[in-house]
DNA sequence: GTATAAACATGACAATTGTCAGTTTACCGA
DNA sequence: TCGGTAAACTGACAATTGTCATGTTTATAC
């Protein structure tokens, strides 16, 4: 079995939910692609006729505002599947996907999927689940958004980028976002992020090298995140 | 057939996707209650064992956030179903719903919802498309919250409100919400949203007698939700 | 009806955050 | 290696928003 499936199969849970058959055509009509840093991989407003597995590098899922500005909804990482959302609901994409840094996708026609979720029960109920996960986050960044400080949020942005996509050998961070997308990731301005990254440095939560950030005082980072 | 089903027929087009002794099976085992005004139908964390159908009233879902405050997160009138999110992904809540007027509700052991999900693939489809539908609009929310003033957000709650809720014959909003609540679905302090209230009585774009509101101008109060 | 609490309202002030303008630094391609 | 461009940074200031304190009005229970 060629790698690509196992995004589906990691999200969904699709060995247990999708037959030997249905894996097959997934694996028959998918297509790979590769993408340079800061490429579209779909824009808002898109018709989507089929679904992106990431396998290698990390997405950006946002939003533009109408002051312009681009709302970061959600990162996505090697085993992340992108547009089901629209596919299913059978909607445009009400969100635009760009390359954080280069990536490989692989592309899967919807038909494998429409077809699928119609015939096999088992397959509907993980994507279900996995919807109802996702749903959850989204209500738990609305509180964070409508009720954190911006330095709380940031805080908070640091130790998600921890959690979600580790650190290497001396602690650094492995996804390096410009100051900027940090700003758009917390919903900010630009300035005001960096001038917090600033203090936090100051503080001694985290440190710098470069471009890459390490956290460097994590109880005391997730302190600021809770606002004490 | 009793109308109870009703709620589930028009929120998951179940007439279609549903069987009649999947219908036969709800309709057996479900129960009815009514609620005060102020009175929670589930708690956040709490375990559910079913989901709720809206009959009559208004239900607020709300999350508390570390500072103290009730984000609300949606609005739940009749035919609405409470709780899918929690029964399907098997978690407990992460919402709580809270009786804004004098309610009817009533419960479907998840049993019953469950079963069809695992057998009826157009059910669990329709079940899904839904989902998808709730997923957007609060990836909508996520980005107002971030990128759009109080002031905005406060327009936008009111237009949101005439919407979804309706006006009486004299055009005041059938949906009453104290200032408190109002902060709460937009995000802010009782306070503030006291304050923009008043502005926007003194700019004319609504008007109020006792506790009713109504909108005066509707646009100018969009203009003020694009921030013009 | 009256007591009592909740909701509504406003002022004054502090804290947070955004905007604009400008400088410095890092990076990438020729 | 150089030069150009984007990113990172800083200061000054204005606008927005939150907090606290206090008074008024409205709803609710008895």
């Amino acid at each position: 079995m060629s790698r690509c499936e196992n995004c589906i199969i990691r999200q969904f849970n699709s060995l247990r939910a999708m037959t030997k058959d249905e894996l097959k055509k997934v694996s028959d009509t998918k297509t790979t692609k590769m993408l340079r840093k800061g490429e579209t991989i779909f824009d808002e407003g898109e018709k989507l006729n089929g679904v992106y597995c990431v396998r290698g590098g990390v997405s950006k899922l946002s939003k533009l505002s109408p002051n312009g500005k681009d709302q970061i909804v959600k990162l996505a990482t090697k085993g992340s599947v992108l547009g089901q959302r629209s596919v299913i609901a059978e909607e445009s994409s009400n969100l635009k996907a760009t390359a954080v840094n280069d990536m490989e996708v692989c592309f899967i026609p919807k038909d494998a999927i429409v077809d699928t979720l119609n015939q096999n029960p088992n397959f509907a109920v993980e994507v279900l689940r996995h919807m109802a996960h996702d749903l959850k986050e989204a209500d738990d960044v609305i509180v964070n958004m409508s009720q954190k400080t911006v330095k709380q949020r940031v805080a908070e942005a640091f130790i998600y980028l921890e959690d979600n996509f580790g650190v290497d050998d001396q602690g650094y961070l492995l996804l390096t976002l410009t100051r900027e997308d940090i700003a758009n990731v917390v919903g900010t301005a630009t300035e005001s992020a960096i001038r917090i990254i600033s203090e936090f440095k100051k503080l001694g939560l985290i440190k710098a090298s470069g471009k890459k950030i390490a956290i460097a005082n994590a109880k005391g980072l997730a302190d600021m995140a809770l606002g004490m």
